[in-house]
DNA sequence: TTTCCGATGTACT
DNA sequence: GTACATCGGAAAA
């Protein structure tokens, strides 16, 4: 199986590129990790996005071009990532809400220090941006600039039907759209899925490219 | 295990 | 002034 094309996914729709983001590899220096969560956030259909009122000083990114990192402040402690998808005059983007850490873990440990397990590490949008050492200052870089001090990493892709498909979490608007997309079995989500999140109707029983960590460290 | 709730900065009303 | 795409500690079961 060859790596995804990443150009490909990120010039496509958020909805439409969010279950392809997963499994790919999001690196910052020396620290890595594997997309197993996202969310994705159209734009003035959806009214939980914050490019939903147009844009403004902080959403700005969303707006602009495909393939960019959209960082903000959330709650007023932690930061949140997202890469920017769709065309360019068609605001929206994918929010990663954990990843699978696959290298460089031993830095991480400083940046989470309540972590005690490794899928602690960055089992949710905010402990992925300090486990990876992600903040507002890498906001706009292009995550497939290869000189990128953040960059998307082509891998693999999952397998379909190892893609559930739920409501999106934490938000208060829109919350019935299914547009939250796990790796099904991976132990680094951020929350055990909820009722009526189910598995993508593709039951054809390939093997797994991506079956999950190595469970505590 | 599950639920409840405070901390804290920024955008927006 | 209020809401918020979160996290983690405390209390209840």
């Amino acid at each position: 199986m060859a790596a995804v094309d990443l150009a490909a996914i990120v010039a496509q729709r958020p909805l439409d590129a969010a279950p392809l983001l997963l499994g790919q590899r999001l690196t910052v220096g020396t620290r890595s990790g594997r997309i197993v969560e996202v969310e994705a956030y159209e734009g003035s259909d959806d009214a939980a996005s914050h490019a939903h009122r147009g844009p403004t000083d902080r959403n700005r990114v969303m707006f602009g071009h495909q393939g960019r990192l959209y960082v903000y402040r959330s709650y007023g402690i932690h930061w949140c990532a997202n890469i920017v998808c769709g065309p360019v005059d068609v605001p929206g983007a994918v929010l990663i809400r954990a990843v699978d850490p696959d290298r460089g873990i031993e830095a991480m440990w400083p940046d989470r220090p309540k972590a005690r397990k490794q899928t602690d590490l960055a089992s949710g949008p905010g402990k992925l941006c300090a486990a990876l050492g992600i903040d507002g200052g890498h906001n706009t870089v292009d995550l497939l600039d290869t000189a990128a001090p953040v960059r998307l990493e082509a891998l693999d892709a999952v397998s379909e039907e190892l893609v559930l498909t739920g409501p999106r979490i934490g938000i208060t608007k829109a919350v019935e759209r299914p547009w939250r997309f796990v790796v099904d079995g991976n132990p680094n989500v951020s929350r055990p899925r909820p009722p009526g999140f189910a598995a993508n109707p593709t039951p054809s029983g390939a093997e797994a490219p991506m079956p999950g960590s190595s469970e505590d460290g």
